[in-house]
DNA sequence: AAATTGATTCAT
DNA sequence: TGAATCAATTTT
């Protein structure tokens, strides 16, 4: 049956990133309009956890910074950032208000808006490519530094939602993408089967 | 396998 | 003030 799309409950996202990431698997994220339209919105099928102050991979290793205050802030936020002179990537602030850690969207399977998604991804060939891949992931969902901070849980402009449907009972996992530090930390999980994951190779293992 | 691109951060 | 780093993507 239908389900109706609720948000996910801040408590849920308050803790850590690392049991928050592989419950994230199949969530809905959402872009609304002014009026509460969706206009855009896709699958959640891969994630990555990054801790804080214990994880040397994480953005909050080294303290609170201007670039990543957002993490630092109350779970449920958005916290995006910019890398490689060229890219924006999305991430699900966890634990409580002060201690910082977040979830990294990495892949989503899309389901609403796809023409705007193909107008803001002209290289993306097949629709499994328009959000294959964190950096990918953000251009297919419009989401820039200017939504750094915005609330998830509110909903307004983006929103996390679930739809009814459970994370997977045997997610995959393997070490992170893309890191150089704290290789072997199996903290990447992604829906079996499910061809809308990035093809990242992990570090390490 | 290599080019791309620029903010952020820590070390001088 | 400078150099290294970088939660990647695209093209060759």
């Amino acid at each position: 049956m239908h389900h109706r799309e609720r948000p996910v409950a801040r408590e849920r996202l308050a803790g850590d990133p690392v049991e928050v990431a592989p419950w994230l698997l199949n969530k809905v994220l959402v872009r609304r309009d002014s009026s509460g339209r969706t206009v855009r919105s896709g699958r959640i099928v891969e994630v990555e956890a990054y801790r804080g102050a214990d994880d040397p991979a994480s953005h909050a290793h080294r303290g609170r910074t201007a670039r990543n205050a957002t993490m630092f802030g109350p779970p449920g936020g958005l916290y995006v950032y910019f890398t490689y002179g060229m890219h924006w990537c999305a991430n699900v602030v966890c634990w409580p208000d002060g201690e910082a850690g977040a979830v990294l969207l990495r892949a989503m399977a899309p389901l609403a808006g796809l023409p705007a998604m193909r107008q803001d991804r002209p290289t993306a060939r097949r629709d499994r490519d328009l959000a294959r891949g964190p950096a990918r992931l953000c251009q297919a969902m419009g989401i820039t530094g200017s939504e750094d901070g915005s609330d998830l849980v509110d909903g307004v402009p983006l929103a996390l939602v679930d739809d009814g449907t459970a994370p997977p009972s045997d997610p995959e996992r393997s070490t992170r993408v893309g890191i150089s530090s704290a290789t072997d930390r199996m903290w990447r999980w992604w829906v079996p089967g499910d061809l809308h994951r990035s093809p990242g190779r992990p570090a390490g293992g």
